[in-house]
DNA sequence: AACAACCTTAGAGTATAGTCTAAGGTTGAT
DNA sequence: ATCAACCTTAGACTATACTCTAAGGTTGTT
């Protein structure tokens, strides 16, 4: 499918889904028995990618990271190990940000305890 | 206290407390007894503050949202209900967060799981 | 052939959250 | 009085993640 198909798909803009193709998040192939034009053509892998993307940033992580992510689950370029090394720290840094979460919700807790009992 | 020393006790830069005082999240106060000068004098409070802040930005709250909890917190210009429903709109993004995470834990599990099963 | 509706790249503009520099005034110790 | 070490404001600069515009090429229908 071309750029707008996809778009219209996953509600992601066309702007955006050029960003994160630059970004070297997602690729489009160019058809090799069409040589009168150089449109970008994505497979549902991408859409799969694009949903990902979304929850990612949603989480919290940066471009850079859900890059990793990606590659280690879709690139050839890393061995085993090192795909299980970047998922691995990934799961901790979800770990973590979870904590963090928890000890806000405490501390949220606590200010309207205090609006309740006038400390503030 | 003055800026250096409130820097000194809470980590954040000079630079970034103006920022933050500018955008009205922490308020210094001129000595009035004293006209020769325009420094700004820092409390006990502010350093609960900018903790607060440092926290916050963790769990993604932005700026625009930190005011809000921080004015819920120490403000008198909302009534007691006002607090209530803008810490409890808050919680409910925590609870959000929280999910997204744990949806994005069982993600990149799966993505381990794959790895091991040659399944990209 | 002409037209809408696509496609491309390059680069400018926006919002958020800092981060830094410059220019100038104040304080306190020597 | 002078000097380091503070303080102030204004505004420029940076990084991230888009978002949009311009200029130009292609495709498919009439």
């Amino acid at each position: 499918m071309l750029i707008n198909e996809l778009s219209k798909k996953t509600g992601v803009s066309a702007h955006t889904i050029r960003f994160y193709e630059k970004s070297g998040l997602i690729e489009g192939k160019q058809d090799e028995s069409v040589k009168s034009n150089n449109y970008l053509h994505y497979d549902d892998v991408t859409i799969e990618k694009l949903e990902f993307i979304s929850d990612a940033k949603s989480v919290g992580f940066t471009i850079k990271e859900i890059g990793q992510i990606i590659d280690a689950w879709y690139n050839r370029k890393y061995t085993k190990k090192q795909k299980h090394e970047i998922l691995d720290d990934k799961l901790i840094s979800l770990e973590q940000k979870m904590k963090e979460i928890k000890e806000m919700k405490k501390q949220l807790l606590q200010f309207k305890d205090d609006v309740v009992n006038n400390k503030c």
